[in-house]
DNA sequence: TTGTACGCGTTATCAA
DNA sequence: TTGATAACGCGTACAA
């Protein structure tokens, strides 16, 4: 059968080319002979619409090279969009260099399944995948729920242009604010699981690398002033949770969640071999396979002359260690989220959940040297 | 002045409540005392409105708490929703575990920049996100275009959707069909280029360690089985690049491109000490970073002892070597697919690209020993 | 089982 | 500079 043109065959051979705009339901359903609304039913497959009747409208559609039901109408009509945004606080290179969003990002897609809805990547400086300020930001974006990853000084923005678009919003790590449910772990209470299991081995002598303190990635020791004003609540609360145990500590703050800059945080610890700890906590596993990499470079023996704890559980690439560290169940949290972004969109208004870290001892732990 | 409600207000007092729906543009409109269209443009900016009734406008809109033009509504009047889809052959976590892809998205995330759109994220095993199969997929995703990333064996399927849906598309490596440009580089050239210039170093005994050869991720050596059947663009030109200069040099094929695996094909290659290989190209610098751990792990120096080529020029974090590799713009092919989107959409026909690596001499490469 | 009528919220076009 | 009108393409009561 010849594909038929929508338009009468009688239309003027000089008429100038008409917009070749696609297809739409109501072409197919002329063509099929049938009403929109017949047609629509055929597509949506929920309506009562007898077999002979749905194949003549998926024929019409082959024929026409209709390419289904139009999302942007589909979605106005509907009111939703089948779009969950998640907004990282930085820009995509940088998030996905941290192998904890990226896990959390695997766990919300798992937890929003149900939802059929796609992932739009976002960020809180207003522009779209870390690019352009123009871009299209959490102020105008086709969403129907959005997830806040990390705890960001502009959170509490974000928060507020949601609300005044209505739309609902689940935080992970973040400050809850009012109506959002935060998705978060025992941050304080789990690193001081881990600062206690080295005191238990018998060390006192216990220094912490960080994670970043405040937007600007200032790096350097730790002094009171920074740590008074650090705007990063999982750094702060997993600091307490060490000087819980070690009141004293020295730390090295971090410009990031890496390898090198654990690395460089670890060598300006163990720079001075007269007061050298005989342990390293390291707010992150990244940060902690920096500290051994940096303690092979120095001949240091892990663990027989240094200890090194970290936090995330994660598998460092290339990493030969069996790093002691506290397990925080990452993907569980993305699923969480994308379970309460769910459960909003059904209407419910779900609770916040705070997940549990485990210590898990590997082989960068032991006693400290005599 | 007072706000007016948009129904008459001899509505009787005992209607239900209606549903307390969002303020629309036109509930503003009539609080403001202008018609929708003025307030339209007073949003949009572009049209001529006086400063006074802009005013009014965005007064009567904080007063409504009205959120903004209704992004579902807007794209279906204007015919373009703003969001650019970037396809990725494998689920979220997997891609963005390889740094070059997340320069890609990074060097398109930028490339897209002038358009004001968002980025999202789909597989084309069907699911978004890499999560469950219900989920929106290029089949119904309200995208303007769409980037296919990493040549899959499903890019003609996805590039045959996207055509009857009328989505303009670019591929990333991938087989250019019909009207899809290709943005690629010179993958066998380069690695030939890698190849002379270990051979100009004198090296004769040269192994390889390759990316993978099928969807399968099947490890061990590389068998002429393998090697025809191989059903991986990237893998299989550089492969001819490296046996245009050596033709016998045995491989080992990695079943990802990670240091975990290069590891793993390196100690495999270099089991037997009496037939060791005094250099190894490994097609990737994940894979290159792992041949080099394996290397120090069995003592043998680098590169005094074994030298090795890389390929793609990332940072690999954690890695002390300056690395002798083929530095390719992932960064730019990503901007490139990004501005061929752009052009697409611009109504263009943007041709297809194909950039240069160079080759980056560290200190991973030396003469043989003798 | 199918068709009719209407509205989702916005913006382009034109006339005033 | 502003306002009226008509789509944009689809889904969904409701009637037939």
């Amino acid at each position: 059968m010849q594909p038929e043109p929508a338009e009468p065959a009688s239309a003027p051979v000089t008429a100038p080319a008409q917009p070749p705009s696609r297809p739409t339901l109501a072409d197919v359903a002329a063509h099929a002979g049938v009403s929109a609304s017949t047609a629509s039913l055929a597509f949506s497959g929920s309506g009562p619409v007898s077999d002979a009747t749905k194949q003549r409208v998926f024929d019409a559609a082959a024929a026409l090279g209709y390419g289904g039901p139009d999302p942007r109408a589909r979605s106005l009509r509907r009111g939703r969009s089948g779009i969950v945004g998640v907004v990282l606080e930085e820009r995509v290179r940088t998030a996905f260099l941290d192998p904890v969003k990226i896990q959390m990002l695997d766990g919300i897609a798992e937890g929003i399944a149900p939802l059929s809805a796609g992932l739009l990547l976002l960020t809180d400086s207003g522009g779209a995948g870390g690019a352009g300020e123009h871009a299209v930001s959490i102020e105008s974006a086709p969403v129907d729920a959005v997830v806040l990853v990390g705890c960001s000084p502009r959170l509490a923005e974000s928060v507020e242009v949601l609300r005044r678009r209505g739309i609902p919003a689940v935080a992970i790590e973040g400050a809850a604010d009012d109506g959002v449910p935060e998705i978060s772990i025992d941050n304080l209470p789990a690193t001081r699981r881990g600062a206690e299991y080295l005191r238990e081995l018998g060390h006192t002598r216990v220094a912490i690398v960080t994670l970043p303190v405040d937007a600007a990635r200032t790096r350097g020791p730790l002094t009171p002033e920074l740590e008074r004003d650090c705007a990063v609540g999982v750094t702060s609360e997993r600091l307490a949770g060490a000087r819980t145990v070690f009141p004293e500590a020295p730390a090295q703050v971090a410009g990031a969640s890496s390898i090198e800059e654990g690395r460089d945080a670890a060598l300006a610890l163990l720079a001075d071999p007269s007061a050298r700890p005989t342990a390293i906590i390291a707010q992150s596993d990244l940060l902690a396979a920096g500290v051994i990499l940096a303690a092979e470079e120095l001949g240091i023996a892990v663990p027989a002359e240094l200890s090194v704890v970290g936090f995330d559980g994660i598998r460092v690439d290339g990493l030969q260690h069996d790093l002691t560290t506290l397990v925080q169940p990452s993907v569980a949290k993305g699923r969480a989220a994308g379970e309460a972004v769910v459960s909003l969109l059904a209407g419910e208004q779900p609770d916040s959940v705070c997940f549990t870290s485990t210590l898990h001892v590997g082989d960068t732990t032991a006693a400290p040297p005599r």
